[in-house]
DNA sequence: TGGCAAGTAAAGCCAGGGCTACACTTCTGT
DNA sequence: ACAGAAGTGTAGCCCTGGCTTTACTTGCCA
C-alpha cells in the first residue's frame, strides 16, 4: 500500500483533481449570491445591496464587489442606487444552485444526517458536486422514495 | 411564502451558514497539504518541496509557501534543503483527512456514484462534511453493508 | 576538487474576497 | 423644501493562494 504504482490510488498523476477543486470553489460564490438575488427578488421583488449583504452575512462593499462580478460574467445587472436583477443567463443559474442545494439536503438526509446539519454542510458541499453526481444522487433518491411505499 | 418569517428557510438569520462554508474552505488547502506530506513520508521516508508540488499540480514556490503555512500551524516541521515532517499533530489531521476521504467515496459509490467520479468529487466534497454527517454516512455504510449480506 | 544540475528560497505580480472609512445619492419626514 | 437618515458606491488595505523570475544552497560526479 506504500507503492506508488498502485492503480487505484496513483498519486503521480492526481494534480487534475486537486486543480478540479479549486476551480469548482473558484465559482461557489458567484452562485450563492446569483441564488440568493434569485430569492430576494422572489420575495420582495427587488435585490437591493444592503438586503443581500446582510444575508450573505458580509458587508455592503463585499456585496458590491460581487455583484460586480456577477454583472462582469453577464449574470446579473444594475443601475447605480437601484436593485440588482438577474439575466436570464442568472436566473437559470439560480435554479440549477436551488434545485442542486434541495437535491443534496434530501440525500443527506436520506442517509441519516439530521435535518439542519445536512442545511448547514449542504451550503459548503453542494459547490463541488459535478453533474454525474446528481444525477446519481437524484436516481438514489427516487429509489429509496419508492422502496418506501 | 413571499414572508421573510418563514421558519424552516428564514433568510434573516443565515449568514452563519455562509461563513461556515467559507471557514471550512480556509482549512482544506492546508488539509490537502497535510495528507498529501503523509503519503509521502510514507512512500519514499520523506516529502520534499518538489515532490509536494508536483503531486499537488503547482509550482514549488507555491507549496513553500502552503508549508510555512503548515509551520505555523503547528502540523509540520522542516529544515533548509531537508525534507518536510508532520507534527504528530499534523499526522494525526492527515490520518482523520485520510480516513474521511475513504468514507466520502464509500458513500457516493454506495449511492450509485460511479468510482472514478466519487474520488474526483470526494476531493472537493470531503472538506465541508462535517463531524457530525461524517458519522452518518459511517452508520450508512455499515448497515447497509450489513444489508448486503 | 571544481562545476553543474537539482532543490530551495525570496521577491514581486495577480485576482479573489474580506474589511473600514469616507463620499455621495436617494428617500423621507417635518 | 430641505435636512438628516438610510442606502449605495469607491478607495485603499489585508490575507490567501496561485504564478514567474531570480538568486542562492547542496550535493554529486567527472
Amino acid at each position: 500500500m506504500t507503492n506508488d504504482q498502485d492503480q487505484t490510488s496513483n498519486p503521480t498523476a492526481q494534480p487534475e483533481r486537486f486543480n478540479q477543486a479549486r476551480a469548482a470553489q473558484a465559482v461557489a460564490i458567484l452562485e450563492d449570491y446569483a441564488e440568493m438575488i434569485g430569492d430576494l427578488i422572489e420575495e420582495m421583488g427587488e435585490a437591493r445591496i444592503t438586503d443581500i449583504a446582510s444575508r450573505m452575512g458580509v458587508t455592503h462593499p463585499t456585496a458590491t464587489k460581487a455583484v460586480a462580478r456577477l454583472k462582469r460574467e453577464g449574470l446579473a445587472v444594475s443601475r447605480p442606487y437601484r436593485g440588482v436583477f438577474l439575466t436570464e443567463e442568472g436566473a437559470a443559474l439560480a435554479d440549477r444552485v436551488r434545485a442542486r442545494h434541495r437535491t443534496v439536503v434530501d440525500l443527506l438526509v436520506a442517509v441519516g444526517v439530521p435535518l439542519a446539519t445536512a442545511e448547514l454542510d449542504a451550503e459548503g458541499l453542494e459547490h463541488h458536486v459535478s453533474d454525474a453526481t446528481l444525477e446519481a444522487f437524484d436516481s438514489f433518491l427516487a429509489k429509496s422514495r419508492k422502496d418506501q411505499d
